[in-house]
DNA sequence: AACGGTTATATCCGAACAAATATAACGACG
DNA sequence: CGTCGTTATATTTGTTCGGATATAACCGTT
């Protein structure tokens, strides 16, 4: 196979995969795993906790999530038990689990690159 | 085929592709077309004027590029006929070469999950 | 010898973005 | 009825990034 110039240098292959609305951003990698803390821990607080990330920014992401669909993806409740909490509606899951298939996908393109890079 | 939710709403499938270095990013687009201006027009400050780009920040660009690698990408004189100018390097063409064909690449798999979404 | 366009470099400034902080409302539960 | 943890929201602070600006050095060309 040919010899490449970057297959020589210790650079690191990224990248980042998104859906763009009109405004703002919908949604990508940091917006997802953030969905996917929430269905499991059941708050927003507490998934920012868990992804070391602030509770405005936790809260900002998903009022911008839910500002671009009909439908909710996160649904949330103040007071209560817990004190609260936070959820995945139906579209929220069906949300997560395509762009986490697309995200894998893309995951595998960039692997298959890695791999072409030094093979 | 499965109705995608994700189909139902105008969200633009969008990504970029990235070489890391340990510190900084050593190459992407804006770089690559940066290096591609630089090659066609032979000088910095005129690949800066065509991409809209302060000077300043296309010779940091090139100055991080050339930092990272042992053999510059691009090749600089100061002074001269047309007030100096700049250039690829062998090795800087084939760094264009390269990543140029892994970002059609990635052009190609935005465009194929991008048609797999609304099929 | 002056000119012109470029490289090379430092400094300052403003916008954008996220972190930090503060506070109110909420409602089950003890 | 007070407590507690959460949602919801505003305000301030800090940091980072790039733009704007300025200046010096360089060297064919005139």
């Amino acid at each position: 196979m040919k010899e490449l110039l970057l297959a020589s240098v210790p650079f690191r292959f990224d990248g980042r995969l998104w859906l763009q609305g009109p405004d703002d951003r919908f949604m990508g990698i940091g917006r997802l795993q953030l969905l996917e803390h929430i269905a499991v821990l059941g708050s927003i607080s507490q998934a920012a906790r868990a992804m070391n990330m602030s509770y405005k920014r936790a809260w900002d992401l998903v009022s911008s999530m839910n500002a671009q669909v009909r439908t909710p993806l996160v649904q949330t409740q103040t007071g209560g038990r817990r004190g609260g909490g936070a959820g995945l509606t139906p579209a929220g899951e069906q949300v997560v689990a395509e762009f986490r298939a697309m995200h894998d996908r893309f995951a595998a393109f960039l692997a298959a690159e890695t791999a072409r890079l030094y093979s």
